[in-house]
DNA sequence: ATTATCTATAGATCTATAGATAATGC
DNA sequence: ATTATCTATAGATCTATAGATAATGC
């Protein structure tokens, strides 16, 4: 039953991986700890002996999602250093973002759910959004704050485009929201 | 037990409008059939005798919240025909609106939760928006297309920026998110 | 000896239904 | 007689914990 520390390691970061995808694709609430575990293989007791708490789970799959996001967003921007903020959008604004949410951005997918957690997954958020708001900022042009607010604005307009297009029930609406967005940003 | 039919329909009402203030505030699935009902001074088995499914429930409340919006959205418009967008905006992006969901946006409120509703819900969602973008549309000049295009770019950085300043965990940087918002559209 | 994981369960939810009750509406 | 509402409960979740097990790490 026991496995080496390694393995443990391992074990515990394929549980965030999966939770990290999981949140995203059901929401928080729609994601049992059973469930989580038994994707990964293993049992739901043994949950507890990794994470103190769902929500600490929650935090961590946070900032592992948002870490992602980042650097493929900072490897957009070092690949079309002249219009990395419209790099950025043609992906993030792609109907292939808006259907695979699982594998998409964390503060679009958690937004929602993150109003009602708690201080640790807010916290996790709360940075995440704030790093995705810098690489904009990074590729803007201006004073810093002048930066900081147009980033600011431009990331409101994407991660609702985003949320938007999966909340409707009507594809081609989804899509003339996107490209809204897009042509907007 | 039994009351009047005209008392009866005040009481689907009454569950109507407490469902539409409960779901915007803690999300569908944070509110109970017996919460809700206890709320309103009824018990939670007379629920469906009103309501065929908690989903049905989601699609009216959804309706009824939007219609709200929908019209003081339309009465800002009449009174600043000048600039109805500016006057939308200045509401829809006051930090009031961010902290009482309960009365706010529906869109904004439960656009996460809709992704992952039934068929009617959606549907009742996606006239909603439909409504709220029809407005905006009606302010903004162009052709239709151009119009139509320039109402979802606006719509989704409103919801986006309310969306986003909900979620983080730092009133300066949610402040920052609608102001920036706000200057943007 | 330690500990990662397992099985089993407590206790608290949740939606939905069955059948009883009592007031309305005919 | 009809029906709006009530009480009670079924059956399915959920998070978290207790204690057992067996392989690792010393």
């Amino acid at each position: 039953m026991k496995v080496s520390r390694e393995q443990a390691q391992q074990n515990r970061e394929k549980v965030v991986q999966a939770a990290a995808r999981l949140f995203r694709e059901r929401g928080i609430d729609g994601v049992g700890v059973a469930e989580l575990m038994k994707s990964v293989g293993l049992t739901h007791g043994g949950f507890y002996g990794q994470f103190g708490s769902k929500e600490e789970l929650v935090a961590e799959a946070c900032a592992w999602a948002f870490d992602r996001s980042a650097a493929k967003w900072q490897r957009a921007a070092a690949a079309h250093p002249r219009d990395a903020v419209g790099a950025i959008a043609d992906f993030y604004l792609a109907p292939e973002h808006r259907d695979r949410p699982g594998a998409g951005c964390a503060a679009a997918a958690l937004a929602g759910d993150m109003a009602r957690e708690g201080v640790h997954a807010r916290q996790a958020f709360t940075q995440g959004v704030r790093d995705l708001v810098e690489v904009i900022a990074a590729s803007t042009e201006g004073s810093d704050q002048e930066r900081h607010r147009q980033a600011l604005a431009t990331f409101s307009t994407m991660l609702g485009a985003i949320v938007l297009a999966r909340a409707v029930d009507d594809e081609t609406l989804a899509d003339e929201i996107l490209a809204a967005a897009r042509q907007a940003v």
